[in-house]
DNA sequence: TGTCAACACGAAAACGTTTTCGTAAACTGT
DNA sequence: ACAGTTTACGAAAACGTTTTCGTGTTGACA
């Protein structure tokens, strides 16, 4: 087991100082040929690389991102984290990866833990339990220290920081249009409590695309789902909801659901009900998961592109980072969703 | 703005030592309760926090645990880094994590560069393209250099460190059994190559449950498909591979896939041929993915607890990092698979 | 031979900690 | 009053780099 070399093991073995065998390394003028061979080959041979650590100290540089997401195992945020680690990677940064679980305390933990020299910025999707709470001060600390943040899709208007979103008004808006041009007349939302900002946002579409086609919005259209039935293990109460929904609304033709999982779920309550999918009934969901592709039939969805939101994010992160003058603009960045059509859509 | 603030820093505003405030912040009682007092304060004051790079490179121990994973974008690799980051962060723990993409060269420079001091050890699940090459160097130059890795699910006997894996044999023998015992008469397997050591292992796990049954593998029923096909972009590809199965093998009555898409691809072909399932063909997987639980109908699995298999490899390393002595036994923990009895099977 | 530049290298500081050791000053006991 | 002990603090080293600056040696040139 040999350890890893030091510059000081070289220079004490080749009887040099350390500085010369720092120099020799990184071929500066000042170092003889004679000697600098004789160091980058012993160098090489011990295959010596400089200590990261050792380096980040001296730099005040961490060339290292941190992520905070809510949860990992969800596709829309692993796809984001694939976008960021491959920007981040071709351009010499590690990415470092908190989960929020939701939990206001667990993210303000892990930003503290980060926050003091981990990393050289945060790239951030906010945790729902923050957004109840609206409680910020750990964002605008971190800020203030200096740290730069840039947000993606849970953002907060409060906080001046690169963002990142998706036109998630317009998303839903086309979405629902789309199902208004198909001929649906009674076109119902499935969508989350207000506090989440993009549920907010997404039903914001939905009525402004009824009020295109002049419609009225009908209360009992709008099913704002408690939050914790987005959890796997509530299905059945998410379920009952969705069911009420098709009691409440006998001539109800058209869907459009926040995301995946209620897509999926009010497809399934739709089959247990003997509609027909699209020709009864036409749903559409919101993100670009696995489900919508190889469900039965296969969901048209407002695709985000996870991966594209995670690219950018971290383009505009390391930007900051490596800029000169110290005047930051904030900038939000708007990615276009994609209405994907399949089958769930006539 | 104000920077972060550093013990030098308290040491000028308070006119006394660094020694001494470091040693008043650890409660030393070498510090009067005087001096102790004013310097908390003031460090509270000014929510001084220790700087992570220096006490990393004092303490030769950053804290922080690598992933090297081929994709995040994966139920199952997103699931086992959720059980990583919920031991690791329990312990005081950071999780940085590296995508290889399957690909040997980006498993290689992802390792280096966060060999470099920047981690204390690794978990790992090997690409695809270094099980083909089958190069371990790095591996063993990284373990060689006193840096513990802790291996899953995709593990190599080669290597000699902790692993963990899941009973894949047995997992597949269950599945297969399942199917024979409800009635199968002639049960198909979909495959990879064999060089990806869990498909090679499930693959005679059905050998196995066939043997136990007395009965004749057929070649025509084991289909091993070409790797490239797994990408989402080549489903037809897959599909056409799955319709020969079935065209060559009119009695087709049970199959059991190796993974998750394999076997949603081959209820797509069934249903397209106007097979009922769980009547006329049964089917099972394997992971724990999203699509099972909530395809039509859904789909019987073989579960292989994601989470688990990553707290346990969290929990290795972490005890393995902070162990005394220096002897390391290496373990290799099999966590078992579970059989999830949904509605493809009857 | 004396002066000066070029050359080749080393010493030391800096990044921010922790910790060992040394030492004044104050206190103890006789 | 004196030796010995405690108290309270500071200096400095160490972790592994990079970089600035200083300096001894060499060679050239007048």
């Amino acid at each position: 087991m040999k350890k890893k070399i030091t510059l000081k093991q070289i220079a004490r073995e080749l009887d040099v100082s350390i500085s010369t065998v720092s120099k020799a390394l990184r071929n500066s003028v000042e170092i003889s040929e004679d000697t600098r061979l004789k160091v980058q080959a012993f160098a090489k041979f011990y295959n010596y690389r400089p200590n990261n650590i050792a380096l980040s100290l001296k730099n005040r540089k961490t060339k290292t991102i941190g992520i905070i997401i809510p949860e990992i195992v969800h596709h829309f945020f692993s796809k984001v984290i694939s976008g960021i680690e491959a920007v981040a990677n071709k351009r010499g940064y590690n990415v470092i990866v908190g989960l929020s679980n939701e939990s206001f305390a667990k993210e303000v933990i892990n930003m503290e833990m980060l926050a003091n020299g981990s990393i050289d910025g945060f790239i951030l999707s906010i945790a729902k339990e923050t957004l109840q709470q609206q409680d910020y001060h750990h964002f605008t600390e971190t800020i203030n220290q200096g740290m730069p943040i840039v947000m993606f899709d849970r953002v907060v208007k409060e906080i001046n920081c690169d963002k990142v979103i998706v036109d998630d008004v317009l998303g839903a808006k086309k979405a629902v249009s789309k199902l208004l041009d198909n001929g649906c007349k009674n076109v119902a939302i499935i969508t989350t409590k207000d506090y989440v900002s993009v549920g907010k946002l997404r039903t914001q579409g939905y009525l402004e695309a009824l009020e295109e086609n002049k419609i009225n919005p009908k209360a009992s259209l709008i099913l704002k789902v408690d939050d914790e039935l987005l959890s796997e293990d509530h299905l059945d109460a998410l379920e009952k909801e969705i069911d009420n929904l098709f009691k409440n609304n006998k001539k109800l033709d058209g869907i459009f659901a926040v995301n995946e999982l209620y897509a999926i779920t009010a497809m399934k309550v739709a089959r247990k009900l003997s509609l027909k999918i699209p020709e009864d009934l036409q749903i559409i969901g919101f993100t670009d998961g696995v489900l919508s592709k190889h469900a039965v039939p296969s969901l048209t969805t407002v695709s985000q592109h996870g991966q594209k939101i995670g690219e950018k994010a971290a383009e505009l992160l390391i930007n900051n980072l490596e800029r000169e003058d110290e005047e930051d603009v904030c900038e939000t960045v708007i990615i276009e969703t994609e209405l994907i059509e399949r089958d769930s859509t006539k």
